[in-house]
DNA sequence: TAAGGCGGAGTTGCATGCAACTTGAGTCAT
DNA sequence: ATGACTCAAGTTGCATGCAACTCCGCCTTA
């Protein structure tokens, strides 16, 4: 079956696509945890083979999204609000290593640069009293951005590797829990206190204060352990986000 | 083609047997780093066809043994100095947020029984004043144990997940310098070293100290940068190991 | 009526076919 | 002699064929 729209081709594309149009399904709960892929469904649904579907579904499950089922196939994985807190840890710890090595590394004013940069231009952000939607979406990306270049400056591959796996996980991604604080009267406030997080992040690592930065970075992740508590206990406010579907809680079978 | 030798069948046992020959190949030093990995060559090694080989190769990559090449396949990964350091500092760090939540979680007695036995047992080995191999083995075998157990305190399939995919990178596993130890005069110096740790860990965890346990394991983890450093400095001591050949010195190509 | 066995549809895991692409050697022109 | 070009062999990525297995509902039987 070829594609029916010709799309621009290239290398692994239809691995790509089943990729991104099953995570789509997934986060969307269209797919709900606990029930098989099927792999003819998805062949239909998504207009590509089933290796390519196959692979895809390998990859998702080394992200965890699915997991191997018993008997042969993949299935859609549930998470707990634990699985939620701890994803977050580890990503707060991991980034606080990023950081501690960054500051170790005794980084020069020009390694430094972009990050300043990202940090006055989150401040620019920041420093209006109001905020509209759109001011919330450039701190996503310039949040995105000081968190990628954090990565970065540890100087190493396979700690960005392991920052970057552990950000794959559902909710908890540097950025997952902003775009709920623009609906809250003090979703200001919580990116007020996160911002001045960045600014004395780079500070301590520009200063190769490494134990500083270490504790910073880690606690930096706990404003998403807070929203996420928040979010729970707030009417399950989770629920309408991409993914909220696979969150289950505590108490039994809904 | 039909498998030459009948083993017992089952579930995915044909991309079982191409993800371990293939890693057997890649530490082995057969597959040099850089070495693009041909799918055809594997198939005629390995015996199975290429879907599972193509398969293996992907859980190798995000294991991180080989890595996607630039115009598909796949290409043998080279590992610096740094890299196995690295590696090392996030299983420590890793090991080290287990060990707090462990430590928070507050566990009883019943729930400390294995880790306590464990420990005890690894004192029987090491109190002796010589070790032989089979000591040693023994002590590997204990010292895994710990570390998984270890792991399963800290409550979390997450940070359980994210422990072991640290631990899967080449030299960085808890007991990687282990075995190079018992060529050693001061081998076992330093497993009584480790030992101490070992117990001042359970000693922490079991007194809800959280951030005592958290640095215990983090240093825990520093004895293998050490048994890293020196077996680097001595005269390359890592090349004779499984995987040592993936090793590249930060001096130009051999 | 309930329990157990049976059959078929559907699924998975593996093998293989096929077209596009990369690569590298060999050749030709300068 | 050197550089660029051509072409063929080999490889990759995707699609599909096939046998074994699983799961579900139905039927038989006590």
């Amino acid at each position: 079956m070829k594609p029916a729209v010709a799309e621009e081709e290239g290398r692994g594309m239809q691995v790509v696509r089943a990729q991104q149009g099953l995570r789509e399904l997934i986060l969307a709960g269209e797919l709900p945890p606990g029930r098989r892929v099927s792999e003819p469904a998805m062949v239909e649904r998504l207009g590509v083979s089933r290796t390519p579907v196959r692979l895809a579904l390998e990859r998702l499950a080394q992200e965890g999204l699915v997991t191997p089922g018993a008997s042969g196939g993949f299935v859609v994985r549930a998470f707990t609000a634990a699985d939620l807190a701890a994803a977050i840890e580890v990503r707060g710890t991991l980034e606080g290593l990023a950081a501690r090595l960054a500051a170790e590394r005794r980084p020069g004013a020009a390694d430094l640069a972009p990050l300043r940069d990202c940090v006055a231009a989150l401040d620019g952000v920041v420093a209006k009293p109001v905020l509209s939607e759109d001011d919330f979406d450039t701190y996503v990306r310039l949040n995105a951005f000081f968190h990628e270049e954090l990565t970065r400056l540890s100087g190493s591959g396979v700690v960005a590797r392991a920052i970057e796996q552990a950000a794959a996980q559902p909710f908890a991604s540097p950025s997952a829990f902003v775009q709920l604080h623009a609906t809250e009267p003090v979703g200001r406030d919580t990116l007020v206190v996160a911002q001045e997080q960045h600014r004395l992040l780079l500070e301590a690592i520009g200063r190769g204060e490494g134990a500083r930065a270490e504790a910073l970075a880690a606690e930096h992740a706990r404003v998403a352990q807070r929203r996420l508590r928040a979010a729970l206990s707030d009417g399950d406010r989770l629920a309408g986000l991409p993914g909220g579907s696979l969150l289950r809680l505590a108490a039994g079978r809904p």
